[in-house]
DNA sequence: CCGAGAGGTGTACGACGTACACCTTCAGGG
DNA sequence: CCCTGAAGGTGTACGTCGTACACCTCTCGG
């Protein structure tokens, strides 16, 4: 018999932490914050995070666990375009519906995910959907024979170029333009810019 | 008559945080430090900025400046397409030969340069020279017509997202293998990744 | 019963940004 | 000539941060 849930302290730790990170950023995630939404003295956090950044660690794995449950959901059937659409609209509604949780996955995590074939580690990822669904539409012959991981890359890198230009405050967009912006630019790679 | 250089203390200041900021990044960048390079006491940076983040703002400036020196310099001449990967390989001689700077102008800066048509907000950004190449491509037949400010973000973006992506330790290749793999994502852009 | 580990506490240290009061130097107007 | 005021520099101190450390107090298996 092993233990279901070893220590829910633990885990009102890393929610508190998660909520203060997805509502203010990962600068605003103190131990002594985090500590006392919980009802707990600084250090006690000590005894089930040895330190801040393994804290965050955790509040990664969480947010990473629960991202992978929402991907996909919006659209399964439909064209191959439909759904590859899709699965950028997902993106786009964690990226612009969570910026802070997005730049702390995204451009603080150091140490994670290697080989950029797994990108977001998880098998669930929207990278890796995408995958798929660029391996079938090679096979359907809609899209040119080509290494489907690089396909998937000239796919998925334009948006985040987009998003960390949007979240840096560099495009002069409300949320709706800015979403139509990515679809087109989604659309030029797709069909290409030259004549 | 009016002053050629008010203070060379500043500009000391600001070269002293700027070595640190290039060689280990923003979070390096400390008042005390930065005030024991120059040889004075923390709180004389204060008669020159009224914050670190004043500092960090001017040191930002300095190297926007010092970058738009070098742009566009590599490859004047050949062929369109030359021209544009020449402009790539400038950006990234920047973005992976001063990393730590790279991604303090680009992630952390806020506040400044709105309208994506800025970009960088100088007229000497490799953005804006992209935007000229891209005009030009359109009127000679090469590209399709299009908005030009929008393709050539087509053709940027999907680099940012691939330098985040390299810098964030998300993609296992070597310097020269990812820059393969830049160039690659640029041509799938140009042609299309569709039948 | 007891001893150990799990979980909790308060105190304290060193780094940080920076407010504040103070000092020195020096140019220029009375 | 003094005297004033700005420009530039100093040391001290405060509040915040991560966290080391010594300590306490349950609870439970031997």
């Amino acid at each position: 018999m092993y233990t279901v849930s070893a220590s829910n302290t633990a885990e009102k730790i890393a929610v508190a932490a998660q909520s203060v990170l997805v509502s203010e950023g990962a600068r605003a995630v103190t131990m002594r914050r985090v500590a006392d939404m919980v009802g707990l003295s600084p250090m006690a956090t000590y005894k089930h995070y040895p330190s801040r950044q393994a804290l965050l660690d955790a509040v990664a794995d969480r947010a990473f666990r629960e991202l992978a449950e929402g991907w996909g959901t919006r659209v399964t059937g439909g064209s191959w375009e439909d759904r590859a659409l899709g699965l950028l609209q997902d993106f786009l509604d964690f990226a612009l519906g969570r910026p802070h949780l997005y730049g702390f996955l995204m451009t603080e995590r150091r140490r994670r995910a290697r080989r950029f074939p797994d990108d977001f580690e998880g098998g669930g990822s929207p990278f890796s959907m995408l995958v798929v669904l660029v391996e079938e539409g090679m096979r359907e012959g809609l899209l040119r024979e080509d290494d489907p991981l690089e396909v998937t890359l000239a796919l998925t890198s334009p948006i985040q170029g987009l998003v960390q230009l949007y979240l840096g405050g560099r495009i002069g967009l409300e949320e709706d333009g800015f979403r139509g912006l990515c679809e087109r630019t989604a659309r030029r790679v797709l069909d290409g810019v030259r004549k």
